[in-house]
Formats: C-alpha cells, structure tokens, sequence
DNA sequence: AATGGGCGATATTCGAA
DNA sequence: TTCGAATATCGCCCATT
C-alpha cells in the first residue's frame, strides 16, 4: 500500500492562515485541512481521530495497530520516510554476507543522500537534530518541540538562516516557542546548550519573531517560579510565599521596566528567608542568570513598594 | 539599513560590616 | 554572607545619514 498516501486532495479555494500558502490538502484519513509548506493543521474536525478498534489488553494493542507512528513536525518528511535498516540479519534471521552489507550500507547512503532530501531539506534535517538535542537537554516537552520544529520549518522556509548559524535559529525557535506556552527559559540557558552567544541568539529571535507573526506573550515573573525553586531545592511553601509576594507586587505598579529575572529572584529570596529554608544570594542569583547586585536592587524595590516585614531577622542557617 | 548619542537597567569589582 | 558604592557595559529608543 502507498505509505505516502497522506495527501489526497488539493484544496484550491482557500489559502493557509500562517504563511498565506496555497497549497492546502485535505487529509480524508484525519478529516483535516492542512498546510503543505508550513505544516499547520488549518481545519481540524470534531471527528474521533484516533483508531476506530479498541485495544483490552497489550497485546490486543500490538495485534490491532497497524498504523505507525504519528505524524510529527520533528521529521523533516513528516515522519513519512522508507528507511534502510542496520540489521545484520535478513528478514528470516538469516545472517548477511558481508559483501551484501557493503551493498545496502551504500543503497543506505545514497538513499539518505539523493531519494529522500530535496535540497532545500539538508538543511531541515540537521536543524531538527539539532532541536531535539537541546530540547532534550533543557528538559523541554513534547508538545512545545514541536511547536519549536513549525517555527523552525518557517524561519527556513524564509531563509532566515542565510547570515545566521542554523543552532541559532533553531535556538531562537525553542526560546519562541517556550515563551509562548508560558514556560520561558532564559536567553542563557538556550545560549548555554547552544553555543550561540547571547547577542546573536537575541537578533535571530527578534528577526524571527518579526517576520513570522508569532503571538509570544510578555514574560510574567512568575513563569519563572516553579522551575528555579526546584533548581535550588526551595520547597513548595516557599514557592507559594514567592507567588504570594509577586502578586502583591503587579497588583501595584511598575515593574515593567525591570528584568523578569531580577523582580522573580529577589522574591525568591525574600521568600526562602521567610521560610527559613534561606538560600544565598549567589546561588540564586546563578540560577535565575542576574547578578546579585540586581537581586540587591530589586529586594530594595520591594521594599519601598510593599512594606516588607520579616520575622526578626532571623539569621537562620542555609541549607 | 547602518550609525551614534542618550538613558535606564544591569554587571563587575571591591571594601566594609 | 550581605550590603552599598563606583565604574563599566548593555540594550533599547530615537534621530540622523
């Protein structure tokens, strides 16, 4: 049977809502309106997608599936490719001669090379790579890579790489598309895992997040909260105490010129003494990637807008 | 599209408490 | 460890070219 027999019909009245592509395909298998150059999912029906068997037990599962895995924007085909295996053994266990072996690791090779790759897909190809690679380090979901590896396929589809490395604009998608599910990382951490210096990082986000109309919300400190309390091993009382203290903050006025990561790391601090779990200065300030001279500025900023109160000074010890 | 100044936020360093 | 001052640097905004 055809495994590519994904698209089924071209759609020619309407055009993609994202890159204003004509080239949409109705997908009768998924009742689904997508688009052909950026990949976006135009029209997704009410209808139950998934398999219409139901599986009792595991290996009612295995014996039923028959269908792979799901089409995903982290293969560069869509996850709809004919890939050459390295097994050494043939289909009945038979081994390989050797002289056969060098054959189909050459067919793989110029399989991989000619076949599959259109030109203009190297490129993808090692971006996607490269996106699972940093993603995987920075802990990053499932569901935001991919949204990572669609806005990577745009920024390609324009060319943007031309006068960047292709890691900083994958980089800057990753950093997009954390933002946009409200669980940002630091222009840091993504240059740490990147090797793209900050400078750069931050260009290629902006040019991207100017020529691709991204809908990237303003970072709120609190975004931050959960994931550095956990990184210093502040518990959930004092992650509370610092969600508390931050919403006395906006409720007030005027943070918005500060850094995010400067306010969110001086209300952890201010809540970690509080808690009596209290955490150095440095280390916070490590982990939320400000200097402690900032955490300092922004605890006095703090103070004056909301009288703080401590418990008398308690000088208790660190962890 | 580059360039440069102004300006506020932040970084770095250092000494005192 | 924290605090604060002095100094340098950064990044954004605006105007100019």
């Amino acid at each position: 049977m055809g495994i590519n027999s994904k698209k089924v019909e071209l759609v020619s009245d309407d055009s993609c809502p994202e890159c204003g592509s004509a080239h949409l395909y109705r997908d009768d298998h998924r009742a689904e309106l997508v688009c052909d150059d950026c990949g976006l999912v135009v029209n997704e029906s009410e209808i139950d997608t998934g398999p219409e068997w139901r599986a009792y037990t595991a290996e009612d599962n295995k014996r039923m599936a028959r269908t792979g895995a799901p089409l995903s924007q982290r293969s560069h085909d869509l996850g709809l490719s004919t890939v050459i295996s390295y097994a050494s053994r043939d289909f009945h266990g038979n081994p390989i001669p050797a002289k056969q072996r060098d054959r189909y690791n050459r067919m793989r090779m110029l399989h991989r090379q000619s076949n599959l790759l259109r030109p203009g897909q190297r490129s993808l190809v090692q971006a996607l790579t490269v996106l699972d690679r940093m993603a995987s380090v920075l802990g990053i979901p499932p569901r935001i890579r991919d949204e990572a590896a669609l806005i990577t396929r745009k920024a390609l589809k324009k060319g943007m790489v031309r006068g960047r490395s292709i890691e900083g604009v994958v980089a800057a998608s990753l950093y997009a598309a954390c933002r946009m599910n409200n669980v940002p990382r630091t222009l840091e951490e993504m240059s740490k895992v990147s090797e793209v210096d900050r400078k750069k990082l931050r260009k290629a986000y902006s040019a991207i997040s100017r020529q691709i109309k991204l809908r990237v919300p303003l970072v709120k400190p609190e975004d931050y909260v959960s994931r550095f309390c956990s990184k210093l091993d502040l518990g959930p009382d004092v992650e509370a105490e610092t969600h508390r203290i931050l919403n006395e903050l906006d409720d007030s006025m005027g943070t918005s010129s500060f850094a995010p990561s400067g306010t969110v790391a001086a209300a952890i601090y201010v809540a970690s003494v509080r808690c009596g779990e209290k955490k150095p200065q440095r280390l916070i300030a490590e982990v939320a990637g400000v200097s402690e001279v900032t955490i300092r500025n922004r605890f006095q900023f703090l103070n004056e807008r909301l009288k703080l109160k401590f418990p008398n000074k308690r000088r208790a010890s660190a962890s």
